[in-house]
DNA sequence: GAGTGGTCTAGACCACACA
DNA sequence: GTGTGGTCTAGACCACTCG
């Protein structure tokens, strides 16, 4: 039943360490299966890593790397002078990648178009001033912005960037292209908030989307800062019915 | 103005590296320093490992480690023979840990609480059938559950199981605890598929939840499999003016 | 073919956490 | 104190991939 999991390990139904020298991948394999077959249940404590890089005929410094990467997927806890545990619950970790939205649509084979909806040069709305703690009565740069797959509304960018911290700002062109871009050449980031969440449409943003008053949107928000100055919030509505997807 | 980031290694805002050895920590930072200040700007290439080695007095070993995990982080590419370079746009990664209902509520120093709300072996449903690839006719166990924080509605749970591939699972008493728990300790997972999507309130979900119809609605939706076999699926909606969030 | 990263080894010292 | 993982070293061979 396992065998086409780790064929090469497989000795009626339990897992053996083979004869050879076992790369760090071939013994995160065996531990992991000794963990999803109970071998080392739940709350066990894994033998010292000397003891495995022997019943491995490998040396300490790969069996860390196994049991070390391991721990970082979410399965193991390690800890000084206790040792190795199996965690209870498998804390797995999903990971997404950010594209910016113009990679995000190329990469599925769709045709990227940008569009330039507003530009204005404001005070900081007292929203955004709590939220990113700014001084009182700082100027940003209010955009919006379309972007389109294949002609049809993908996102909308409502985007707020804080003119002191990157006063170029003013002066960059964001016509042709969006503001992600120029960001992401000008502004080495140091820090990021990102969070997701539905909304619903309305009157302004279903004109834009292909969307009904009231639709749900799929949202997500991010806040960017760079060595502890805010430089950029921005809200990211897409289109009704998308679905942000990982396997793991 | 970056004294604050890496005091020990910055030298008239140029970063150098120090006398002593490094770790290969204290490499990430200087690396990651000279990325973001474009010493080392988008798609250019980086001196090879053993020259690095000899500018921070260490080993290949440890520059190896700090470059690999920068690579892991979507900061650098790293190709035989090609070298290691500079990612254009920083390729950033979201990570999210993936809790148990009742862990998200506890954490947040809230009060747990849940209830099964319904509880049908049935057929599987077309939908189900297609989506998992299922064979024809397979009996599934369909389970609504809440689950509540401070006696807030918090959560919904509809889910799946598929009978064929966890026969014990009609054995199972769900009233006490979630399914999500019972699987956890009964069937080591090995495939999962996540998504994130907004939809809105019916009838049904606005009942339990503290919802009006219509409401948009944060939901995710997982599917398990183990050794390739279809386990469970799960649709999770969450209470109004829910955000998940996470920092990098 | 040749250069780069990928990995393993054998050994050492260190840092933390528990008793 | 003492045992465990955390990390570094110095050297070696291998594997991929570019030219």
């Amino acid at each position: 039943m396992y065998n086409d999991l780790i064929p090469a390990f497989q000795i009626g139904g339990i897992v053996a360490a083979p004869k050879g020298n076992m790369s760090y991948r071939d013994i995160k394999k065996v531990v992991l299966d000794r963990i999803q077959n109970r071998i080392w249940g739940p709350d066990s404590l894994l033998p010292g890593e000397i003891e495995l890089a022997e019943e491995f005929s490998s040396t300490r410094t790969t069996v860390n790397r196994a049991l070390r990467e391991l721990a970082e997927e979410g399965f193991l806890e390690r800890k000084r002078k206790a040792g190795t545990r199996v965690l209870h619950s498998p804390a797995r970790k999903a990971q997404f990648a950010i594209p910016l939205v113009r990679d995000e649509i190329t990469d599925a084979g769709a045709t990227y178009r940008y569009s330039l909806v507003k530009r204005e040069v404001m005070p900081a709305p007292s929203w955004l001033t709590a939220k990113l703690a700014l001084k009182p009565d700082r100027e940003v740069l209010h955009l919006q912005c379309m972007h389109f797959a294949d002609n049809e509304p993908f996102q909308l960018e409502k985007r707020w960037i804080i003119v002191e911290s990157v006063p170029e700002v003013l002066e960059a062109d964001f016509t042709a292209s969006g503001p992600n871009d120029w960001l992401v050449q000008k502004v080495p980031f140091s820090n990021l908030e990102l969070s997701f969440f539905a909304t619903k449409a309305d009157e302004d943003t279903a004109g834009f989307m292909d969307a009904s008053v009231g639709d749900p949107i799929f949202a997500t928000q991010r806040t960017t800062w760079l060595r502890g100055e805010p430089v950029t919030h921005a809200v990211l509505y897409f289109t009704p019915g998308y679905k942000m997807t990982t396997r793991l």
